[in-house]
RNA sequence: UCCGCAGUAGCUCAAUGGUAGAGCGGGUGGCUGUUAACCACUAGGUUGGGGGUUCAAGUCCCUCCUGCGGAGCCA
């Protein structure tokens, strides 16, 4: 055959030919001698026209014999027509079925979240799903990008350790040749050594974390993006976060527009993130603006869900909250020189009710200091003490942070829960598919 | 772990303590331009499990299971 096999996505390079597609059924209808079979093939969706007086009779059953998420080849010439969804469609003139697929689960109408959960592995062809995913792909590409550009090096962080990186959350315990071993909730430690070696790294990778959360932010496998910087300082990290955060939302809206269509997102309320500078409010000045208005804190004092909400509506794009108490923070985090009360930790909170996108901090460069906080936070020493050796040879001030993949994604999409953000959500109660 | 909500047809949901229904999906038929097409007909149920109250329980009570939402924790 002499008509080239092509995408959805080729089709406006084609209108006039005839082409041959590969691809499953996303929907049809039909009125009397026609069928319309709107083909779905990963790039795009098309309206195929099949008009009984102009096929072959065994066409026109194979046409009648398609169901929904059938896979076929399907061969036609390619038109513009305004009648059509997206302005092409294809005149059918051949059918080849591939597999007739049963009574699809998935139907037309709403379904149930645990339903949809439960059929992940067909929700992700829907409309919806696939422009999150693509979306959140074109994410991880802009952070790939982002660093890779820059001369960071990436480094893998394992997976499988022997102990608590920041000792306060819930790890997930399992088996290692009969000793115990944790799987990862961060990478961060692994990075510090790293720098040391490399100057710029970042890791990008699973993280898990075993935690009982019921929320729609909380998952208890998400990625994790963590680069650690050596040499840069409290208000370096505050400028790459601003330089990172507006590149990847300019790459995503730049390249994403259809995506976000699609999710029927409000670019407007995205697009002042694209430009720095981003506000920066101050631990203290936070307390103080909740206090006004009706959410009273106290110092040393960690935000919740509600607080978090009321100080990014402050502004019109993600807000950087600095130096919070050192107590309510990790034991690794540089003490403020000016106030030794308040460690150099900044949070990212994102417009809109997202939530806390990004963490991140200076890290502590003494020895002497490191060591007395393992002891403060009653970590086990021995664990640390190649941590404690990125302080003991050659120890230089860095910072770094980590940016979920799923908040961030989900509040690109502007959608309502992070479960959806992640190809195969793990919360507490599901591991299926 | 704590608090709240829910579980009825394949799916989404109705049903004063009194004969379990609708839409979608499936099947059959009709229609030459449909846009989650429409129209007609049709099949489809141990009302999450167990126990109790009652002449009578999808409905009220107890208990267990499962899921959802939130808190804490964090990205």
């Amino acid at each position: 055959m002499e008509h080239p096999i092509i995408t959805i996505a080729e089709l406006p390079q084609h209108v006039g030919r005839k082409v041959t597609l590969r691809g499953w059924v996303y929907n049809w209808r039909k009125k009397g001698k026609i069928r319309f079979v709107i083909l779905r093939d990963g790039f795009g969706y098309l309206q195929c026209v099949v008009f009984r007086p102009e096929v072959p009779e065994p066409v026109w059953e194979a046409a009648v014999a398609l169901t929904r998420e059938s896979s076929l080849q399907i061969t036609g010439v390619v038109a513009e027509d305004q009648r059509a969804p997206g302005g092409y469609e294809l005149k059918v003139s051949d059918i080849v079925p591939i597999q007739i697929a049963p009574e699809y689960p998935i139907g037309k109408k709403e379904h149930g979240v645990d339903f949809l959960l439960n059929h992940r592995h067909l929700w992700m062809r829907s409309r919806r799903q696939h422009a999150i995913l693509h979306v959140r792909a074109e994410l991880e590409q802009a952070i790939r990008d982002f660093f890779h550009g820059r001369r960071y090096t990436l480094i893998d962080s394992p997976i499988l350790t022997p102990a608590a990186c920041e000792g306060t959350s819930t790890l997930f315990e399992t088996e290692y040749f009969g000793e115990k071993a944790y799987l990862s909730q961060s990478g961060q430690l692994y990075l510090e050594p790293a720098a040391a070696a490399f100057g710029k790294v970042y890791c990008f990778g699973p993280t898990f974390r075993a935690e009982k959360s019921k929320t729609r932010r909380h998952l208890t496998e998400f990625w994790m993006v963590e680069p650690e910087v050596a040499w840069l300082r409290f208000d370096g990290l505050l400028d790459l976060i601003e330089e990172f955060l507006s590149e990847i939302v300019s790459r995503v809206l730049d390249r994403c527009s259809e995506d976000l269509e699609r999710l029927e997102r409000d670019i407007t309320v995205l697009e002042p993130a694209t430009r720095r500078p981003y506000p920066r409010l101050d631990y203290a000045d936070a307390i103080a603006a909740l206090a006004d208005r009706g959410h009273p804190a106290e110092f040393g004092d960690d935000f919740g869900g509600d607080e978090e909400t009321v100080l990014a509506s402050l502004h019109d794009r993600p807000v950087l909250v600095t130096r919070y108490p050192t107590k309510i923070k990790a034991f690794y985090m540089e003490p403020d020189p000016g106030d030794p009360a308040r460690a150099l930790a900044v949070d990212v909170l994102a417009p809109e009710g997202y939530g806390e996108i990004i963490g991140g901090s200076e890290r502590i460069s003494s020895y002497e200091l490191l060591e007395r906080r393992i002891a403060e936070h009653e970590l086990p020493r021995d664990a640390f003490e190649w941590y404690l050796d990125v302080r003991r040879y050659g120890s230089f001030p860095h910072s770094g942070f980590g940016m979920g993949i799923e908040r961030c994604t989900s509040w690109l999409c502007g959608i309502h829960h992070a479960r959806e953000a992640i190809p195969y959500p793990r919360t507490i109660n599901r591991l299926y598919p």
